[in-house]
DNA sequence: AACGTTTAAGCAAACGATTGCGTAAACGAT
DNA sequence: ATCGTTTACGCAATCGTTTGCTTAAACGTT
């Protein structure tokens, strides 16, 4: 490995000096650095970043927490953090939880271990212990797509009461009045306030809420479908379907067509993330989309600041929805 | 910071026992090792990483170059790759090439100045230049579901071959015998080969095969739309059609039903990859499957072989596809 | 000529771990 | 009692940078 050392000693400088014309951190005379530079490429030189990370105490890496990679949303999102971490620098260790406390517990060790600058944290669930430890420790951290109750924490997240009430109040006006609603994990605030928006909607048009024609999905396609054919065995079963994302929207549309019912017209379904696939599956899926590029985005630049100055008070960014109509309502 | 001389300062022994206890590295009297444990709990003392690859040369830290994690088939090889690198010890560090070789040139020094022990890489193209000179600098790489001609280099895929002849023997099995291509960039040999795996079967059942039939589709969702309606202009146009991923097929689904052809009465489609929405949505895609988790699990297999043994000659592992009958043929 | 000031660069100590070598104490053998 | 061995641990160098402090040389001022 050719280090600092061996440029400085073909050029006949010290060490000082190649790192000063590197970092540009001081003056150095226009002849040794041309001539630094030059050593450089013939030596094809580069300097080593765990070496500096040490002594400067900062790694410009950032730790990424989330339950699944492979969940479209996610994945989105994770490349909106990559991309402006990489424009601000910062490169990214990715962590998938599996969704489980225990992993994330692990991934969080391991990313103190290897000394990140900060985490993007997209819980598994809403238990908030972890990270407030995780805070305290002087950790920069940045949940997104979460409400960690209770927790002083920079967030950012989509306007999911917004959402829901969109979805629902587009149902509405296309004179639905029987309205089931397949939800996320019900411990997930950003399933719940889904829910709240759904609510809301009905009950802004006085349309008296049924209980039993919300059914839980845990935001899986095998649950979307399942809880799609739980409410059309109903008696008098639902019009319309909110499904809390997409995926389980899809699932449901699967369910009705096995059931016979066609999408639309049999039955309305909504969805709810506007992934890359949602305008090409049949129907096209009406959705409500979320600005899931914008979000990583955020997280990453909220991170900086959080990073360059522990003590400016939290954020919590909340970015709106946008209802995407397409033709499965 | 808690360092492990303040654990060894509280214990009233060195940093060497210290080190030595936590890893195990030589004898330590009973009574010490459990004091020094009973320090390190009571100061939440955490090793630096970053001063231990400094010394040992080694960061346990891989790269993953990929083209798009959002492309849900990248996606789930990276959770295999993710998943068991945590398992052999090695964290990954996420970098998005965007499918440019200018990026992916950017990614690699980035990689190399962060000091990964490997790198698991999906190519953009198939120029394999800068690959080659990261080999020769003495790089462990893992090179994912690309063929880089002419290079000495660990790699795994799925036998493309045996799966675009699958899903053409397939089609042909039932009936057809007007078989559509979509193809993926042409310059990809994974893709040339599942076209190659096309013609054979065509060839095998002795039908001619007729270009006009063949159409790049770049692997994306547009693109297999555009392509399938450009087969459906075509005088005869197919009975069935082969995409050569799910996303096109999806597209290529979409447009059919928008010309009126129902999937599969009106005209068969069959897709690659068997990503995890195929089996949900609507018709239910018949695909060609690949062992995506199991890609990326043994590539991290590899790259560890690599990295522990930089002599041992290079393996190819082709892993076979499987035909996964559903409904949309 | 003597002395301060500026300019351009080097010395050496960090950063926090690991590890080859050395050593004091205890023990056993003669 | 002497000497070699074993046991259980410490010293200090090292990894490749960065950076506070110095310094030699050049220059300007009186």
């Amino acid at each position: 490995m050719v280090t600092i050392r061996d440029v400085a000693r073909r050029v006949g400088v010290s060490p000082t000096t190649v790192s000063h014309v590197m970092n540009e951190t001081r003056f150095v005379s226009e002849e040794l650095r041309t001539r630094v530079y030059q050593a450089i490429g013939e030596l094809n030189y580069q300097p080593n970043a765990i070496a500096r990370s040490l002594r400067c105490k900062k790694t410009q890496n950032i730790g990424m927490i989330i339950p699944d990679i492979a969940y479209p949303f996610l994945a989105e999102v994770a490349r909106g953090v990559e991309d402006t971490g990489f424009k601000l620098g910062y490169n990214v260790i990715l962590c998938d939880s599996n969704g489980t406390l225990e992993r994330e517990t692990a991934c969080i060790d391991l990313l103190r271990e290897k000394q990140v600058d900060g985490i993007v944290f997209v819980a598994a669930g809403e238990s908030s212990r972890h990270v407030e430890t995780l805070i305290k420790q002087g950790m920069s951290v940045i949940v997104v797509d979460r409400e960690l109750p209770g927790l002083e924490v920079d967030s950012v997240l989509a306007d999911n009461l917004q959402g829901g009430y969109q979805a629902t109040e587009y149902l509405i006006q296309l004179g639905h009045r029987c309205i089931g609603c397949i939800t996320g994990p019900p411990d997930l605030s950003i399933s719940s306030q889904r829910v709240s928006g759904y609510r809301q909607a009905l009950e802004r048009y006085s349309i008296p809420l049924c209980d039993e024609l919300v059914v839980t999905g845990y935001f899986r396609h095998q649950e979307g479908y399942r809880a799609m054919r739980e409410l059309l065995t109903l008696d008098r079963h639902p019009t319309a379907v909110f499904a809390c994302n997409d995926i389980m929207a899809v699932g449901a549309i699967r369910a009705a067509k096995d059931k016979g019912l066609g999408v639309p017209e049999g039955i309305a379904i909504i969805g709810f993330d506007d992934i890359a696939l949602a305008s090409f599956i049949s129907p096209r899926l009406t959705t409500v989309a979320q600005p899931k590029h914008e979000m990583g985005a955020i997280a990453v630049e909220l991170l900086a600041e959080r990073i360059n100055d522990k003590s400016r008070p939290t954020k919590k960014v909340i970015l709106p929805t946008q209802l995407v109509v397409r033709e499965s309502c």
